[in-house]
Order: C-alpha cells, then structure tokens, then sequence
DNA sequence: CGGCATCCTTGCCGATACTG
DNA sequence: CAGTATCGGCAAGGATGCCG
C-alpha cells in the first residue's frame, strides 16, 4: 500500500517527527560525531531508551550513520549521512529561530507576542 | 523559573512541536485564510478535539490569528499572524524535503537509502 | 458551523534491572 | 560503554454528546 500525503511536510513528520529527532539531528550537525554518552550529556532529559530508540529509527531512515567499534569498552559513533546533510539548512533555521524566539520572550515578555497579535488585527480591520 | 534551553531547536519545538502544528501551519502557509471545517477537509486524520486545540496553541504562540465572523451560521478564519509569517522559510523547506523523500521513495524503493548509508560506510573506511 | 466537556482507550515513554 | 527487556503510569488523543 502506497502512502498518500496532500503535502509533503506529512512525510517530513514521519522521519523527523517526536520529540527527540530534530534535537539529536542539531547536535550531530553540530558536532559531528558524537558517541552514545555524549547524547545523553548533551541531551540530560533523555532516557537510554528513547536515545536509542530514536537513533535507531534516524538510522534506518538513512539520515544517520552508526559506527561501531570492535573493542572493549565498546565504542559507538554516529554522525549524519550524506543524506542526512540534506537537513543541514532545515536544521539550522529551527536551531536559529528557536533562537531568536528567546530573545524575544526574555526581552520583552511573554506578552510582546500579544501585542504583534494585536497589531495584526488592527491592521485586517483597516482593510 | 527561566527556562533553559541547550539549543534553540528546543525552543522551537516547544511552539511547533507535536504531530499536527507543521501540518496546519503548512497549510495555512500556502492558502492563507481557512476555516475551521476546511481545515477538517485538509488534514482528515484530525480529530476536532486535537484541530481545536492545536489552533489555540499556536494562537497563544502568538503564530496565527483566529478571526471571528459574527453572524449566523458562525463563520471562524485562521491565518498566520506577521509573526508567524517567520516560520515560512522553514516551513517551505519542510515541505519541499519531505516531497524530494517521497519522490526518491518511489523511484527507487526504500533500499536506496540503505545503499546511501554503505556508500558512506565505505567512504569512512578509505579515510 | 464552530466549540466545549466528558469519558475512555491507546501507546508513549520513563524507571529499573540485566547482558555482552 | 552500549544496548535490551520488561513493567507500568500517565498524558495525548479519539469518540461522543451537548451548547451558542
């Protein structure tokens, strides 16, 4: 059975979508290579679990790359996969505009976002 | 309490997180102003309840606008607020992605991705 | 037509313990 | 160090019925 999507961010939802996805792919675009504890470093909310979870399904979506090495203590790298990269620029804009979207809150207040809601009506009843 | 976020994405996924956020702000993306039950048209999956609510958190965010027509039958428009107009590049592109994965799903099946990961393997490995 | 409230199910996800 | 397995709570989300 074939999926249908009426638009194509359905389908981006589908890899990237959860909670943990788009967090675990910035770091990796960040970084580079990170191993397993260095997620869970990185990402202090995560449990074992989800990480893995998650890495493993980023991986057979073939954004990501798992390297093991054979050795003892064990070894475990991931790192983006050429196709992977291909998220690069959606990446950065979410890790930008949550960015700016503190700023905002912090500078001004919750409410400054009100007030921009405000103004846009003021503006639609003038038309 | 100040939240404290590692990296932005963290904060845009708080506003646009979740299953349908995307999905309605893509469409409201490309036709501008929709009604609630066009909305009901547009993404079949959802339910009332979660339409409803999803409108009201992003109202709250700050990113839409939810005017009201008084008048018999009641008549509601959505639409992105100047603010919400920010997230267009990123919701173009998640669009745009997610309509090259489909594309690429479908021509070549779903091992291409898994022949992009071994090229990669395989790169790694010269180095 | 648009929205709310209620009940109820599902499955997500965390906690814990254990293997190689 | 990295990963698996199991259990269970709890919230996300569906279904239904009622209101302006």
């Amino acid at each position: 059975m074939q999926k249908v999507y009426n638009i194509g961010v359905e389908a981006t939802l589908e890899v990237i979508g959860g909670k943990w996805k788009p967090i675990i792919l910035c770091h990796l675009n960040h970084h580079g290579k990170i191993r397993t504890n260095e997620f869970r470093r990185l990402i202090p909310g995560i449990s074992q679990k989800m990480l893995t979870n998650q890495l493993r399904e980023l991986e057979q979506a073939g954004l990501i790359h798992r390297k093991v090495f054979n050795q003892v203590p064990p070894k475990v790298e991931y790192s983006l996969t050429s196709y992977g990269h291909g998220m690069e620029p959606i990446l950065n804009m979410l890790c930008t505009w949550g960015e700016k979207h503190v700023e905002l809150l912090q500078d001004k207040g919750e409410d400054v976002l009100l007030k921009q809601r405000d103004e846009d009506i003021a503006m639609q009843q003038t038309s």
